[in-house]
DNA sequence: CCATTCACACAACAAGCGTTACGGTTATGT
DNA sequence: ACATAACCGTAACGCTTGTTGTGTGAATGG
């Protein structure tokens, strides 16, 4: 009966794919019914018919970018102080497609900081990835790469790092090009290594 | 002939304090102008009498803001490291006051990265705020206190941090006390200190 | 003491917003 | 083939928005 065939969870992805491009562009403060609509080619009719709410609409664009994100295909690395710096570069806007995914969720503190139930999902969300970061540290400084010291303040200083660092290439890209990120990123990955005759060579057994 | 004497500039301040304290409370989303006579207790006529429109309100509050955090009384500190660690301290959302001010720098990103306009506006704050935080580093470095380097790295590196664990506290406050942020941004400068034995020593010439 | 002028409340405006109701079109199940 | 139901354009709704105009009261200058 469907006019085009069941994908019914498809054409919600095309809605959701609308509403990041108006957001990439305009921020929240333009993300309008009618301008999602003309960013897809159709009218509000269409939305409406997908999403009960605009609330709904931007809830469900806004999972499935985390999701996405999330299920992104990761920089490759070995293990030790490797896999941390392909993590951290794996957040940085590096390409266009990361540079809108982060302008998004950049935008999305506005709303969220006006709002408890939002500040809560987005601090659940930053202490996974600090918890993930953790468990990788962990390791290299296992492996004597990293120099020892509270795993989870080490991650949380690296996480504020590449976030800060996101703000800033946003908001100043011609300073902050891909290069100087990187750059900048092992400048702090180089702070972290083991002091040379120091504690925090490499354990042997 | 005014009803309250000449101060025209004044009453302009307090039309901006009432922006600032709606910012903090709703974000740019719930920035109207209604709101802000509300916080003033006043009307929309109040506003439109000394602002010809809500783009000059918002500007020049924001305006102010930057000139009041710029002006405002700094920590106390010795030169070399303390004096770089007293300047990041003073960005930090440790007292409600702080807070508030990041939160609406926070929020007023999403207006910023849809505004090329704005987004330099940005820029150049940030620039400058970074031009200072190197010559405090170039201080310090002279006095033996942090690792050489090239200093507008170590800048722009710690910049990023701290602009990174400002989003973390507003957006986190419980898992980032007053405390934590201290403890993390002193893990930050251990990190820089000169390593033991190697080079970055004082110089005594 | 009167004319003037500033300060501001009040009310109205058009434009734009999210949302709802409806109707026509199209593909499907029987 | 026909009934059915999903798809979605169209149009209207009530509401809120920024902005404008008007009017009133108070302070001032001559």
């Amino acid at each position: 009966m469907p006019r085009t065939k069941g994908d019914h969870e498809a054409r919600r992805r095309d809605v959701s794919e609308a509403v990041w491009r108006v957001l990439a562009a305009h921020g929240f403060g333009g993300l309008t019914m009618r301008a999602v609509a003309a960013e897809l080619g159709a009218t509000t009719g269409l939305l409406t018919h997908y999403f009960r709410t605009k609330r709904d609409l931007v809830a469900h664009a806004l999972d499935l970018l985390e999701r996405r994100t999330e299920a992104r295909p990761r920089r490759a690395a070995g293990p030790g102080v490797s896999a941390v710096r392909a993590a951290l570069l794996d957040i940085l806007p590096l390409t266009p497609e990361a540079t809108g995914s982060n302008r998004i969720w950049v935008s999305s503190w506005d709303t969220a900081l006006a709002d408890p139930g939002l500040s809560a999902d987005h601090a659940r969300k930053y202490a996974r990835s600090r918890d993930r970061l953790r468990d990788l540290i962990v390791e290299a400084q296992r492996l004597g790469e990293l120099r020892p010291g509270d795993p989870d303040r080490i991650a949380a200083g690296a996480q504020a790092f590449v976030l800060g660092l996101v703000v800033q290439a946003l908001l100043d890209a011609p300073a902050f090009p891909p290069r100087r990120q990187i750059e900048l990123l092992d400048d702090h990955l180089a702070a972290l290594a083991p002091t040379r005759g120091g504690p925090g060579e490499p354990h042997d057994g």
